[in-house]
DNA sequence: CATTAACCTTCTACTATAATAGGTTAGTGG
DNA sequence: CCACTAACCTATTATAGTAGAAGGTTAATG
């Protein structure tokens, strides 16, 4: 699969906070009640967009989780990228791995390159105020 | 990873083969070596090529490997997507899952269903012939 | 100061990846 | 016809990621 439960429940987490935190915090367990997943499990993932700064979380009563940034300035791409632990076409395009001796005269190569950028526009176009939006307008 | 060792192999595999068995069969040890791979590995990878009926194997003296078709019919998205086991977007989009609840008012799903698309558009512009040109002319 | 809800650590079952080992079958040439 | 060759086949292994579940701790709030 080329994204994991991980970034699909991801997007579908911001997408509900920021439907339902126009006013407030969203709790997790409001959450996973209308997303239908474990509280448990979306804990887990929440928890990996708060260490990056895209959602922040606060205790207490009337506590919960909200969006960092405006819906409109993030998009399925941060979400994914985020949460997608080894998200790159092949392991040559993992800028931590070890370069590859066969670098310069790979012909595939440029073809996974040319896919990354792709796959990086495509996502960055559809912004969490747009999908959120969506969702409210049915 | 969006593509294993296992695509990116397959690919320079099937390469390898249109580049060097234009007049006959290509071995297995030879393809090994000529890409530095091993050659057990590559046994398992290629097997599923053949599988698949993308690649033909003859036994015995002066056998090896040779393409099914012609390099030109053969697309960088056949090889990919026969040797990555759930070549998916997303769960939803594999034909044999359960069809989700949400389909019809799920937001993100118009999206995972374009990037599928995208996706398949992208390395089917890519044929096997003029990749291994690309070698040759090195 | 009790309640609430996020935060944190650990554990588990399961599956895929990335191989390795060793034996079997089928063509070819002498 | 027989030895050689090279594909074919089955089984096993280590490692790591996915998809959760369990239970306790900390910090706001009223």
């Amino acid at each position: 699969m080329v994204v994991s439960t991980k970034g699909r429940y991801a997007l579908r987490v911001v997408i509900d906070i920021a439907k339902y935190g126009k006013n407030g915090y969203v709790t997790l367990s409001g959450i996973a009640e209308r997303q239908g997943l474990s509280e448990k499990y979306l804990e887990s993932i929440i928890k990996m967009l708060v260490q990056k700064g895209l959602v922040i979380g606060l205790r207490g009563k009337n506590g919960g989780y909200k969006l960092a940034k405006d819906a409109k300035e993030i998009t399925a791409w941060d979400i994914i990228s985020v949460t997608e632990n080894d998200f790159y076409v092949v392991a040559c395009m993992d800028p931590n791995a070890p370069m590859c001796d066969r670098v310069d005269k790979c012909v595939t190569l440029p073809m996974w390159k040319d896919f990354s950028v792709e796959m990086e526009k495509f996502f960055k176009k559809y912004t969490i105020a747009e999908l959120a939006e969506k969702e409210l307008a049915q």
